[in-house]
DNA sequence: TCCTAGATCAGAATTATTCCTATGTACCAG
DNA sequence: CTGGTACATAGGAATAATTCTGATCTAGGA
């Protein structure tokens, strides 16, 4: 199962493995699901269901651990705050509510722009990409004001 | 020239032109240059060049006026804050820096991707797009640690 | 020129994230 | 199995970006 592969690539890089830690990973496995993209906030709770006195120190830590390591990435949706997710789900792009805040996960990838970008820059070297795409879920269209606000 | 047809586009939206705001229009539009990607904290340094009391409040509810207006856009880099451009110089995306965090702007979108999107997920109105590319610039991959941390 | 809705200023408040330091613990060597 | 230590954690303070508050000012229409 994911989890424990995921423990052996911690341990292979000869990061501890705390309990805190290991729960986190859980939870970005199991409750998130492939479903959610959790805030810090979020993952904090869930963990101190188990963890009552974790800090929130902690959750940081170890998010930004995971993401060093590759097994967590980092998202950046537009409501202020980070959001993280399992990395071993695959590459993969979002489409990202603006009313809700909810990512929904894409197919496809624009991977050809990076050759692109490659032949026009020729000195970068490029390490990664991200691609966002933004509107309104169907849930939030219906709402009166998801699709009719301006501000 | 643009910032005359800047002006003119907020008198259109019945918005007040003050000073500070035709002064921080100004400052993306000319300053900036299309070359410069400004923090909300450089551009409050410019404009006190010439409003030494403007506060930091004004340049930011200016800026978030600006975007609502469709005037500049905001960009938010992995640098933990947000960054603006004038939107007048057409749609494009960026290849970002992670070292020193500039940006340069690319000459193709990946559009042919939203179509895919809006096949894909029916019901989501799309609205907008974003899509970066990061990596280490020239100038921050001759130093030392430029490309080999792994942080 | 006068009025007033809306803008500005100054500083306090808020929020996400990181730092500090004393204490606790995972895990390797013995 | 046990002890030592390098690294992790808790708790709270610090930092930094952004927004709010309330008093004062002003752009632009009458």
């Amino acid at each position: 199962m994911k989890l424990q592969e995921a423990l052996h690539k911690l341990k292979e890089q000869g990061v501890r493995l705390t309990p805190q830690r290991q729960e986190v990973l859980r939870i970005l496995i199991e409750e998130a699901g492939g479903e959610e993209h959790l805030s810090a906030e979020e993952i904090w709770r869930l963990v101190r269901k188990r963890y009552a006195s974790i800090s929130f120190d902690t959750i940081y830590r170890t998010l930004n651990l995971f993401v060093r390591c590759g097994l967590a990435s980092e998202l950046d949706f537009p409501d202020g705050c980070r959001r993280f997710e399992f990395a071993g789900n695959g590459h993969h792009h979002h489409l990202v509510c603006l009313k809700c805040g909810r990512a929904e996960e894409l197919a496809f990838c624009p991977e050809d722009c990076l050759i692109r970008a490659q032949f026009e820059k020729p000195g970068f070297k490029i390490t990664g990409h991200a691609f966002k795409i933004y509107g309104y879920c169907p849930k939030c269209q219906q709402v009166s004001d998801g699709s009719s606000h301006h501000s």
